[in-house]
DNA sequence: TTGATTCTTGCAAGCGCTTACATTTAGAAA
DNA sequence: TTTCTAAATGTAAGCGCTTGCAAGAATCAA
């Protein structure tokens, strides 16, 4: 009389006329085993629709299949790209995603990064570097391994990938400042905790300081993501005494909101003010006129970044920094100052 | 002297100078505990840093505190905004979400729920009905809670959270008809597979229906999800004999791509063809014209989804189907048709 | 003071699986 | 055939936690 529960390994075992050693050895380490057991077994498994026990397998074996990833939030096209990709590339791997959002909170990101520890994430991905020493030395001493993505920084030793920010901002920038742009609004998140947005603004910091320029000529606002609060920079940058030829934004979303204001504000893109965005995600080509911005290679980073961390989990070496290429997008949304005087 | 590894529940107990039984209802039902053990304990958990190990807990409460959704990709906006929010509420309650993507097709979801049931979900989030009677014989066999969301369909008796997406078409399709377009283009998702699809397409169907009008009239074009597939179908349907004067199309992210290939023909939007979308998702406002479209609250339906998932989870009652409201948003890229000869 | 009742607490039996080690079996060499 | 080696299998000891049960402590009524 068959218990009425799920089958447990006993129970295959029983069916299968062998030990629960050799069904574990089945399942995990097939060559281990001959043929004709092997064939016994699964077709047990399959006559009970076995599935082993999640928890029992962890417990035993220390591994749980399983990576944690904590992004700011799904709502960002760039996140919920890199991460769909991550996921498919885990996945092919039997490794499972455990995802939290932060909410751009350092308290929240801490709370989940302990929480996915606790579940017994093999390993975790996380965004940046930007994080306090404490939690690195929690993750340390769990010993999970921790691969940083989004980012490429030279000056930070751990395991990442990503871009180069800066360089790519910069090189925009030089575009920018050689079509003779010399008022210069700038739309960024917020520095603070998130060196991507650091990193972008100081490349333009340095394209500036490339061309002897002075930073004085910037003129920078920082606001949370979104459409709207795009929006509301852009008109306050634009109401000043000697409003900005060219509004630099941190990303795409920033620049659809500048964008959308500025039609609202009657001013023609690019013939009374540039905008240009960062990331190149699907809105850089819906909006009229389409974003000059920098294309980001989001898919492929998660991809990567899911193969990079199950190396990582395997005990492999450590991956070292890994760079992945921008590419501007030069496109109608970017122009000439307007003539002024004279 | 202590062993090097993480600390388990008996270095906490010997820690307090308690039992394990008791550390371990500190944790979990500290109100069967007096103060001063509690604190004692807790203070032991402080110092060592101990947090319990999760696959042993799964394997002695069965209980996984997670829950599992698969969802078709996390691109699409819709399912991101409303994912993180689920995840949020989640959160909230301790519960961790475990997350997969099928890329919309049978064979993969199938696998993912397999998966997740292994892998301990306490419960699952579905998108639709549409699935195999075989995979949810597995879900009840293993006794997994299942709620499906962003559908609201008075003919399935699951649980389920949504909004009627068929009638919410009709309404939009009803206003469209009125203006006095006759010849209807559409661009929809795959149905088969897509119950959501479907409906809005027999949406449309009704409107027609009611008005007495032939469903001849309709011209309609399947394509997967997409910016490009949304334009290249409005090609198609715009290369017609006799194009349409009005194109719906199944979402907003078609909507967009139709709305950008009717300005590379130079089609002024409304004045030579209207288009309208479905979701009101943030690039409807982003384009030029703004879309015409069905607003719907996937933010709120996902945090209504965590606390229906977790209450069934809970052993609560079967919560039936709960309806969210939808709302149309009339914009610029809805017209009437153009004057046609005479 | 005593017995009954209610709280606290500890003991110890699992939960289902993996894996080190022991044992058996098969194959090769002599 | 015998002996040695290697491969296949089984035995059983945990992995770290929860929880039923029972014992001990505390409270209360009589």
């Amino acid at each position: 009389m068959p218990k009425s529960q799920t089958p447990t390994l006993e129970d295959v075992s029983r069916e299968a006329g062998v030990s629960t050693a050799t069904v574990s050895r089945c399942l995990n380490t097939p060559n281990l085993v001959t043929q004709d057991k092997r064939e016994r077994v699964l077709a047990a498994v399959q006559k009970l629709g076995y599935s082993p026990n999640f928890g029992a397998r962890a417990l035993a074996a220390k591994r749980t299949h399983t990576v944690g990833a904590v992004i700011p939030t799904m709502e960002n096209a760039v996140f919920a790209r890199g991460i769909d990709a991550f996921q498919q590339e885990l996945s092919r791997h039997g490794v499972t995603l455990l995802l939290a959002c932060s909410s751009y909170r350092a308290d929240l990101e801490n709370e989940q990064i302990r929480m996915l520890t606790a579940r017994g994430a093999d390993g975790l991905l996380l965004i940046g570097h930007d994080r306090d020493a404490e939690i690195y030395r929690f993750l340390t001493q769990h010993s999970v391994p921790v691969l940083t993505a989004w980012v490429f920084d030279i000056e930070q030793p751990r395991p990442s990938i990503g871009f180069n920010n800066k360089l790519a901002m910069q090189q925009l920038v030089t575009v920018v400042l050689g079509l003779g742009h010399r008022r210069i609004g700038v739309i960024s998140a917020h520095q603070r905790g998130n060196d991507r947005a650091r990193a972008r603004v100081e490349g333009i910091r340095a394209a500036l300081s490339d061309k002897g320029l002075s930073p004085e000529l910037l003129h920078l606002v920082e606001v949370p993501y979104g459409i709207e609060t795009g929006a509301a920079a852009f008109f306050e940058l634009m109401s000043g005494a000697s409003p900005p030829t060219v509004v630099i934004c941190g990303n795409d979303v920033l620049a659809a909101g500048a964008l959308r204001q500025a039609r609202q504000m009657g001013l023609r893109v690019p013939g009374d003010v540039s905008i240009t965005g960062f990331d190149d995600i699907d809105i850089a080509t819906l909006v009229d006129p389409a974003l000059t911005t920098v294309h980001v290679p989001h898919r492929e980073m998660g991809r990567q970044a899911a193969r990079l961390l199950i190396d990582m989990v395997n005990g492999e070496a450590d991956p070292g920094r890994t760079e992945l290429p921008t590419r501007l997008c030069l496109r109608a949304s970017l122009g000439p100052p307007p003539e002024t005087g004279v």
